[in-house]
DNA sequence: TTGACAAATGCAATCTAGTTGCATATAATA
DNA sequence: TATTATATGCAACTAGATTGCATTTGTCAA
């Protein structure tokens, strides 16, 4: 029997958010799981443009915003006066953002979980999320600079 | 000797940073200093509206960017899809959203120094700033839903 | 396999946040 | 109080994001 690593197809997840799998939505979802980074809606609607998916801007929005709503991804943001997305099925993390380069790194064993119990039993404040990001210079910025 | 509670003139701040004390700074930073929570454009223009002080919104966007760049006051998002503004002389904290009522609160015992040290040396990453906040429900939220 | 229908999309108009160029006004200084 | 760099008003503009409506398309049942 072969064993082929064949690429996911999302329609799965599609359909387990009660939403059609259109071949917009399709690549997007194939887009957000191949990228390391939180993407802008600049970055899907030139990826569906490369890969002669065409779909209008206000789909993209629409079906980025479907996403967040049903669970499949998460919005962020950066201080750039825009969203960024990722997929909520990634690990609990943070970003480490290179104000050099623009690299955004993620971290994942951060301790934040010990300051949440902290703030709810000294805030009476009941957390649902949290958003952590660190702003700075990468390693390879550091050393281009020396 | 009268010792009278004055409210308190920027124009000394104002100057230190390089800039003329104009009405429409003065009023803002004083708004800026007597909020709780961080504020957007729209709150300062209605502010500014209220105490007749006349001041195009592109003027309140130039100032406030303004005092951003010298550092009078920090920058922050809260996934709203706008900045929102506070004094950077206000001391290191962060924020408890309530998702309920909206209510922004800061807490200032927060141990993300440690993280800081600990990502740095890891990531070899150097950390300049970081933002953290925490989205949930409030105590007097709660205690309604309750 | 196909037909029906809810859901998704395209298009164009619209909205909000934020920016910019330029002429005019004004705070600071001498 | 005259000078001048700086700040402001105004209007036009940009980018990101949203919306209404007509048309198209996945999906599912027959």
């Amino acid at each position: 029997m072969v064993q082929a690593r064949i690429q996911h197809d999302c329609s799965t997840e599609l359909h387990g958010a009660d939403l059609k799998a259109t071949p917009a939505r399709l690549a997007i979802m194939q887009l957000l799981e191949k990228t390391e980074q939180p993407i802008d809606v600049a970055t899907i609607t030139d990826y569906l443009k490369a890969t002669n998916i065409k779909a209008d801007q206000a789909t993209v929005f629409r079906i980025i915003n479907m996403f967040t709503d049903r669970g499949l991804t998460k919005q962020i943001q950066l201080n750039e006066g825009k969203f960024r997305y990722e997929l909520s099925s990634k690990p609990e993390h943070h970003h480490l953002i290179c104000q050099q380069c623009g690299t955004i790194e993620d971290i994942s064993d951060c301790a934040v979980g010990d300051l949440e119990k902290d703030i709810e039993k000294k805030k009476d404040f009941k957390i649902a999320s949290h958003s952590l990001e660190f702003y700075g210079m990468c390693r390879n910025c550091q050393q281009k600079i020396v």
